[in-house]
DNA sequence: ACAAAAGTGTTTTTTATACACCCATGC
DNA sequence: GCATGGGTGTATAAAAAACACTTTTGT
């Protein structure tokens, strides 16, 4: 926030470019990236969205989804902006992730030295795998990539992507984001899975992690049964938003 | 992070203040505000640092320590900077909070409209309140305040002091931040004071508190007491760094 | 019938909560 | 001696973890 006097910000313009040892304001170009997480339950896999760079630097390579801030626009909604031109979704969950601003992240800050800063604030979202669909404009790449299999990325995105990892596991254990993946009716073994590969394979049984939900009480049983190949069919659950209001500040655990 | 054409960069510079319906890329000043909290454990008051704005926009009013990000300096740089202009610490925690750069948030940006936003990537400051020695530059004001009695703030920065203290909660309850703000021994029942005067009186009993902390076996006590007025004298404690590390990674509960 | 998936229950261990009580000091 | 703050222990309740077992389907 600024707290210089507004003489020395006309200072600063008249002076740009020259190398006074006095230290000059920067100028920034911020941008928003997107880490675009989603999970392919059938396969187990954690996917993140990445499109490929059409542009200097790092041409050709793959790296998350971001565009520039412009006129008069939040950085929210950049984000959603940005996201929007990617993938068509009904249900998403999006929130701010982190800032970069470190010197020297973006190449272009040495080569054409005008002083000129790139700033990163980094989104991070949740989108339900089966209803994502991406959109490909024929020229640009674009593409879901397992977190275990990620390629060589563009700027510190890899960064980012590890950023918004910790913040995915995080969220599991103790909002109800998983509800915002899952289609509108699932079965539990469905929201274990989701789970499961999130978080690993140890990170609870399912008995029991079946027991801790429900006893929560906002996970409402419809009654209709969903038949998977062999074995029992599943009660159909769906997320009862009102029944976890209350909740909504305490510090619960879902683990 | 940047995926626009160079060119269209090129193209919003010389176009800079038309109004074409085209969307243009925002020019950014980067501000970074501090919100730098403290513990007077004696008065039982949870305190934020202010300063007087001595210029416009907002002259005359109370706000967040903060300043513009320099070039070449990187974000935590510039927090740290400011900190350091305004307060002598040896010891303090220092983290990135959120950042907050909607359109109109600076009343400068209407009025000089040359198209330049200004975004407050704001950062979270815990001191040892002991040791904190306030730099009174004599012209310009400077204080703590307790958090229940915050005069009216300059921009947003009574959001981002709110956002702050949800953090300081959360902070205290899952990582050791509480360490850095105490002196180098402490007693537990100065652990217990800083925890209520934070979280509030009914966060946990202190025997249970106490029981908690100490089979968790990283305090280790020095073995040397601290009489303070009548009572029993209290052993010093003090925090084992090694002894923690081991429990980094893990969620672990401290209220 | 039997394998596969869903769902229930039981036992054991650990942790949280609410206290009651003893200890060491200053006045 | 007694108020004051420091420190220990115990009894109860609740939660986590491990795992055995029943139920309902497809083949």
């Amino acid at each position: 926030m600024p707290h210089r006097l507004s003489s020395e910000l006309d200072r600063h313009r008249q002076r740009k470019g020259s190398d006074l040892d006095e230290p000059l304001l920067a100028d920034f170009r911020v941008g928003v990236d997107n880490v675009i997480f989603s999970v392919d339950t059938d396969l187990q896999r954690l996917l993140v969205l990445l499109v490929m760079r059409q542009e200097e630097p790092f041409l050709g390579q793959w790296c998350l989804p971001g565009t520039l801030v412009r006129n008069g626009e939040a950085l929210e909604a950049a984000a959603d902006r940005i996201l929007a031109e990617k993938i068509r979704v009904q249900n998403l969950y999006l929130e701010q992730l982190y800032t970069f601003g470190g010197p020297m992240r973006d190449p272009r800050e040495a080569k054409d030295s005008y002083g000129v800063r790139y700033l990163s604030v980094s989104y991070f979202a949740l989108v339900r795998y089966s209803e994502a669909e991406l959109i490909a404009d024929g020229v640009s790449g674009i593409a879901w990539y397992p977190m275990n299999q990620l390629p060589d990325l563009a700027f510190d995105h890899a960064k980012i992507i590890q950023y918004g990892h910790c913040r995915l596991r995080n969220k599991l254990e103790y909002s109800p984001v998983a509800f915002e993946v899952l289609p509108e009716v699932f079965t539990l073994s469905d929201l274990y899975q989701l789970y499961t590969t999130v978080l690993g394979e140890n990170f609870s049984d399912y008995s029991n992690f079946r027991s801790r939900l429900l006893k929560l009480k906002f996970l409402e049983d419809t009654g209709i049964k969903a038949s998977r190949g062999a074995g029992r069919p599943a009660s159909l659950y769906k997320f009862d938003a009102e029944a976890f209001a209350p909740l909504k500040d305490k510090a619960l655990v879902f683990i």
